[in-house]
DNA sequence: TTGACATATTCCGATATCGGAATATATTGT
DNA sequence: ACAATATATTCCGATATCGGAATATGTCAA
């Protein structure tokens, strides 16, 4: 036994670039896989199996018209994204808040006969 | 030649679910590597070269105190994060507001002759 | 059915990554 | 200098991952 998970998990799927480069590509609306293949300029198959890793996390959605495939975004899937990321600014926000009333202590010790 | 890049940046970085453990212990403030292996119950070993991956992209800083090491967040350093997530939840966002008016739009319309 | 088009899957080789164990490198105190 | 403590680095094996090429699957149109 040497490794645990995977890419199973939002965070390594948006971990990498060309996956990032593939949901930004999608903000735009909804995109056929031929499109995204033009836009990004990178190989069909590649593209077909960095969705597949997207899809499986949920980061993305599918809709079948024709021939075609129709990918666009779940952005609610960010959510543990936006959590860890929540978590950590209202952390630096707390710190930062502390280090405020901090410097004020200080201020006001500095003026003690002020009245 | 396989793969491009490596863990060296924040997002790989912060992909580890190990190293999210130690940076979500270090927002409790600064830590010394023996403090961290307790807390976390992992092989210090591990926690070393985690600390070193998540210190080559910026995200801790060290401070040397006699034989010990303390670690701090960085917090500055998540700003590729924050962009890139900002980017998603505006363009989320502005999905919303395009539905709303158009759904506004529909409102109208259903209300021909109202005076 | 056949052929063209669109997409997905499989196979492969190179490499990155993780965990574990052992070991190296400080630094302090005696 | 030596032992003890604290941390970092190296070596290893197992496996995951990526890119590329080839191929399979599915769908439409004639």
């Amino acid at each position: 036994m040497a490794r645990s998970a995977a890419t199973a998990d939002v965070f390594n799927a948006v971990a990498e670039g060309r996956r990032r480069e593939i949901l930004d590509t999608l903000i735009a609306g909804e995109k056929a896989v031929g499109t995204i293949v033009e836009d990004l300029a990178l190989p069909q198959p590649q593209v077909s199996k960095h969705l597949r890793v997207l899809s499986d996390v949920g980061l993305v959605r599918v809709r079948t018209d024709g021939r075609r495939r129709l990918y666009r975004l779940e952005p609610a899937r960010l959510e543990p994204f936006r959590e860890w990321l929540a978590k950590h600014e209202q952390a630096l926000n707390e710190r930062l808040d502390r280090m405020d009333s901090y410097l004020q202590d200080l201020q006001q010790e500095g003026e003690p006969g002020d009245a």
